[in-house]
DNA sequence: GACCAGGTCCTTG
DNA sequence: CAAGGACATGGT
């Protein structure tokens, strides 16, 4: 019953694959995905969308206008993302990043993958997840974002390793690119948000697929 | 009312 | 380094 984990992996990416083909994922533009990116953390992708939708409303959607804008400002518009205080800190903190580091989201897309990961994961509140979400779905990166639900789906199917050690099996399984990176994540949240609780899988397709 | 959500940081032992 | 707590709103 039992491949490598590496193989094993490779079979979640080709079974899930086969399920659900291509689906739209976050098809926000950049400077959209790094704000969700944020917000996102701990937090349901339906709360997320009231506070993007609000931010819209009020022009700072983007790394720009956070970057300007007050601190009362955006706590309002993200409140429903809970946490906001500290999501506010954190995407002030990333909007400085951008701005001065960069000077904006296009000289940033010139860096290497390597390199602008580095430096995410210095900014304060960016961890290893979101720092993936940016660079795989903001930047087209092939970064492969684990969370929750990749853990929790690789426990279920017998893989017990740690979430930086999954970053590296999937990454030595997919193909070197970026849109099965961004493919595979989708289709793994979609499984996991379907099928399976937050301790066991129930109907796990994954578990008994003859693929 | 309890429990959880697409994390991350800080403090303790 | 592992474990525990804080951050906070909204849905089941």
């Amino acid at each position: 019953m039992s491949g490598s984990s590496s193989s094993e992996c490779a079979r979640i990416v080709r079974v899930l694959n086969g399920y659900y083909g291509h689906i739209p994922w976050w098809p926000g533009d950049t400077d959209e995905v790094l704000i969700g990116a944020v917000l996102t953390q701990q937090t349901r992708w339906e709360n997320v969308v009231r506070a993007l939708a609000l931010l819209k409303e009020r022009s700072l959607c983007s790394v720009a206008a956070l970057y300007e804008a007050e601190p009362r400002e955006i706590e309002s518009a993200i409140r429903s993302t809970g946490f906001y205080k500290v999501k506010t800190r954190r995407l002030k903190a990333l909007a400085t990043f951008v701005v001065q580091e960069y000077g904006g989201i296009g000289s940033m897309a010139e860096c290497p993958t390597e390199l602008l990961r580095e430096r995410l994961l210095r900014v304060s509140g960016i961890g290893e997840e979101t720092a993936d979400s940016i660079l795989c779905f903001g930047f087209h990166r092939a970064s492969f974002v684990i969370d929750a639900y990749t853990h929790r789906i690789c426990g279920c199917a017998g893989i017990l390793e740690e979430k930086s050690r999954l970053k590296v099996l999937f990454e030595e399984v997919l193909p070197p690119d970026p849109d099965a990176y961004r493919q595979t994540h989708a289709h793994i949240v979609e499984y996991a948000k379907e099928y399976c609780g937050k301790k066991r899988c129930e109907r796990c397709i994954l578990m008994n697929s003859s693929e």
